[in-house]
DNA sequence: TTGAAAGCGATACCAG
DNA sequence: CTGGTATCGCTTTCAA
């Protein structure tokens, strides 16, 4: 790697000079930083960011901390905070941390000793943690006053409920997300309220994870205790996919004597047949919303909107019937 | 952040004999080195890696270079990577490139002023613009004399192939992968290989991405172009996901009528009703092995494999005919 | 408008 | 065994 120093004799110039050509900081005579730019481009030089890093203080790179990266939802958010922040210049730590507290303290001592500028999180940490760096919260977002890109969960349990409703539901049965994670509680009030004002009954199955490994087991538990049941307002596409694929195995034919309605929209759920019926959350735009976010912060110090919530889309596919027309 | 130089003073002693104590590098008296302990916990003080980075010209971050992120084989693989890494006291830089020459340029030059210590690149560039980072090929490897780690595509490819070849085929279209991945080109050779042993004719079906976006229209054409086929070898999952889909939405039944191959064994591909049958690449091991193996490249400095290759598994399931038991 | 020099925080050489 | 000091590459005073 060639060096600043490298440049500045190659130019004629002193390294200071060199540096405020880079960073167009203080005065520069026309005629030196040309004699810069020649010798920058015949040495086809680049600055270090470590040395730069160290001497601000603060690196180009921003931590991610994403709860299971097997997850299909959080690569689609990954990969909008990625091209949120390169947008900005800046470049990602991955840390993967999978609901493990110990992992997510490991992880921000990491981001800290690299001299971090901030940290995105869609896990559910405590934010005490974060220390002094600036963060933003991705999704699973506690109610306080933190820095957060969400989707709208409430109006989300809304139309799912909606859906159903509207479509001559017989038994209907709530799979809930985990209890700690926040999202699933403001879904399910959303559910509720629909469902309430239509004088629906309705029961609750409670499930402990999102974790993609347990999707089977739960599926198969679920219809076990609800082997009746017609419709369902699954806790996520990943669960309502195995809910869907057991009820298959067990001869429901769907949506005619089985209905179910996933949330989030992975990119798989319009792949399935039938295509499952779900409530679409924006994971790249919360990604990228999050990104900016994070950047306004550490560039302009404040921000105008310190929480984005992103409106949810109902996506009708074939795993609920017909809408009811007379409604 | 607390440094060397605060532990130092509290310590009553230089920052020479503070980092000799935490390094074990050197002579450190007990005495001494109690100091040091005492004053580093009181402190809480933990190395900065910046610092230590621009001193030794090497930091212990090494980046991932991914080509789609939403693809759901790369999370596992990125999972393993990560796992592996973090084992051994590195972080992962992430660097999604989209199959894109000059956003892989761009993250090779970030790794380098960054001082990454090595790359793990399941992107089938240009190896030449590594320059002098170590690294490591994943998956999509070329056959020249790199460090690499890879499922064995060619007895893969003949899995499938025979996995068909005794399920009565009547009509067999091999869907083949992109023309630049040479994994493509190995497995179909696997493919050919039996079925010319078995005298069977197919027809082939070029495709010319990966990507998930391009998944279902692919597989419209593919059924249109092929009506009548009833044997598919797929180029991986998530087309045959698409390709059983169409099928599906056309009215054929699977396995009955209409049968169909993987590979890869997404977890999606046994949660979709009929199950995928496909050819199992143990994409988490790939990643960690690639992990190990850079890891052992940096310390070692050599290694006595440079080449890794990893068994495929067949996992029968439900969208393939039972198994003709005459042959 | 420029350059010399003092950091940033850690490592490692070398003299004591 | 220990501590002073040069060093890594870059930024930023400050004096000229």
């Amino acid at each position: 790697m060639t060096t600043i120093k490298e440049v500045a004799k190659l130019a004629g110039v002193s390294v200071a000079t060199v540096s405020r050509a880079l960073n167009n900081s203080g005065y520069v005579s026309e005629d030196a930083r040309k004699k810069v730019e020649a010798a920058v481009k015949e040495l086809n030089f680049y600055p270090n960011e470590v040395a730069r890093s160290l001497y601000q203080k603060k690196s180009k790179l921003i931590g991610l901390l994403l709860p299971d990266i097997a997850n299909p939802f959080f690569p689609l958010i990954a990969k909008g905070v990625e091209d949120g922040v390169n947008q900005r210049g800046y470049s990602l730590l991955l840390g993967n941390v999978e609901e493990d507290i110990e992992k997510e303290k490991d992880y921000l001592k990491i981001f800290s000793q690299n001299n971090i500028a901030g940290v995105i999180s869609a896990v559910q940490g405590n934010t005490k943690d974060f220390q002094n760096m600036p963060f933003v919260l991705l999704d699973r977002v506690k109610s306080d006053h933190d820095f957060a890109v969400h989707s709208d969960d409430y109006t989300g349990g809304m139309m799912a409920a909606e859906t159903i409703v509207a479509r001559k539901p017989k038994e209907i049965v709530i799979m809930v997300g985990p209890k700690e994670v926040p999202s699933s509680a403001v879904r399910l009030a959303g559910n509720q309220k629909v469902l309430k004002e239509s004088h629906l009954d309705y029961q609750l199955f409670q499930t402990t994870s999102f974790k993609l490994e347990e999707a089977e087991e739960t599926a198969e538990q679920f219809l076990e205790k609800f082997p009746d049941v017609d419709s369902v307002i699954a806790s996520n596409d990943v669960y309502a996919m195995a809910v869907m694929k057991e009820a298959l195995k067990r001869g429901r034919r769907i949506p005619e004597d089985f209905q179910i309605i996933g949330y989030d929209d992975m990119p798989f759920s319009r792949m399935v047949y039938p295509g499952l019926t779900t409530i679409a959350q924006p994971a790249y735009e919360i990604g990228y919303k999050g990104a900016e976010l994070l950047c306004d912060i550490l560039e302009k110090g404040f921000v105008e909107n310190s929480r984005i919530q992103l409106p949810v889309t109902l996506k009708i596919r074939e795993s609920v019937r017909k809408k009811d027309e007379n409604e």
